[in-house]
DNA sequence: ACAATGTTCAACAATTTCATTGAATAGCTG
DNA sequence: CAGCTATTCAATGAAATTGTTGAACATTGT
């Protein structure tokens, strides 16, 4: 192999590894990654959640295709789209959790416009494990209906914001309540949480979304499909 | 906190999350990590390694800098560059890990320019352990001598291919040989493995380059400073 | 203070990326 | 088959990325 070939193997090469690293390149693919890693979703479902046009949705999945990221299966006039490999949730997990660590700016968002997230209790999963064997707790999933029952953590209650008001006549004033939504970012649970302290309930937010609850092989339940 | 500031802060933050991504969209900047996940580089270095201009090398340092992917610290008039955290390398494994398992153009490439390869006897990290252990092995650096310097596997000797004529002298004809450089697609030792063969002797390959050899928390040794 | 050296910056042209629009395709339904 | 719908494709223009060149900056050694 002559030094020329080499060189040009290499180039070749790490732009195949660049496909991948694309992926990960964009805000709004970045978005629909995490939609997927919820649950799988059709094309327009993914424009309405992302509020972008259909055509670009449908571009940004070809790149992430491309970057074989994402499978799709076709279900009549419907495409489907998945993660394509568990691991593609795992470096997506890796990447934002080292942003969050190292890109101040992320922590500094988050204050800025949502300053009483920081006086939310939390708790984490194996906690959240221990109250439910104690059966002393009500579970809130905020996310959007679909995505709750495509899987859920085992008893909760789909409570999507829109839906609060009306779950309220339900709650027990005196209940403590643990929320959780898509990810620690993700913002659902809290806005949830903080309107539930204000009626004068017990909240927590789960740390981690559903998806790292799933990917940590926990207990799940998923809609009957009747 | 009302939908439209929510619609702008997902926005801001993934924008963000998508900093960190940048950084390895990018051919040329994967080849600067994987460089920097061997040792700490300076610009000239890199440039000279990569056969970028130092211009450009500077530039893509920037774009690392901003995703927070790479640290600086400077020494009179060089600028080290390093990975500013070991989840970098751990994000840049999963996604070439990925993208070698999925992307089948990349097994093609290095099929297509190196067809003899798969002809080379593999071995494991730990099967090199048990092999050092023994004492019934000799291991061989084919990397760049700088980096052996900077850290190695314990009695490996450093054998570039340029080096590897004036090597042979010394080394034993009926010795057993693993080589290793720095990493499974990077070829280096696979060549050196070639030449070891067609001299007759008897050659392994490393599965791993030496970074996940450190990273896996096996012993290093390196180069005394005198 | 001066020149030498390693690095960064600024300006540029070439290329790629991105969102939008409107047309084309492909599978259902009546 | 015609009409409908979900998705993809193609074309456009605006914006961002990339590599080059040459100038600017900063530190070192004379």
């Amino acid at each position: 192999m002559d030094n020329q070939s080499r060189q040009e193997l290499k180039a070749l090469l790490y732009e195949q590894f660049a496909r991948m690293g694309k992926a990960f390149a964009n805000a709004r693919r970045l978005e629909i990654i995490d939609l997927l890693s919820q649950t799988p979703h059709t094309v327009e479902e993914l424009a309405s959640k992302t509020s972008l046009s259909v055509a670009s949705v449908s571009q940004h999945l070809q790149v992430l295709r491309n970057a074989r990221v994402v499978d799709v299966t076709r279900e009549g006039t419907y495409a489907w789209y998945r993660l394509s490999d568990d691991r593609v949730f795992g470096i997506w997990c890796m990447m934002r959790d080292l942003a969050q660590d190292r890109i101040s700016e992320i922590d500094h968002l988050l204050r800025q416009y949502f300053n009483e997230r920081e006086t939310l209790e939390t708790i984490d999963a194996a906690e959240l494990l221990r109250r439910i064997a104690e059966g002393s707790i009500i579970i809130i999933d905020a996310r959007p209906e679909d995505e709750y029952r495509a899987g859920h953590i085992p008893s909760a209650l789909s409570v999507p914001i829109e839906k609060l008001e009306s779950t309220l006549a339900v709650l027990p004033k005196n209940c403590e309540i643990v929320a959780y939504c898509r990810a620690s970012y993700c913002l659902l649970s809290d806005e949830v949480a903080l309107l539930l302290r204000e009626q004068g309930y017990r909240v927590h937010v789960l740390l981690e979304g559903f998806p790292e609850w799933r990917a940590a092989g926990l207990p799940i339940e998923k809609e009957s499909l009747n």
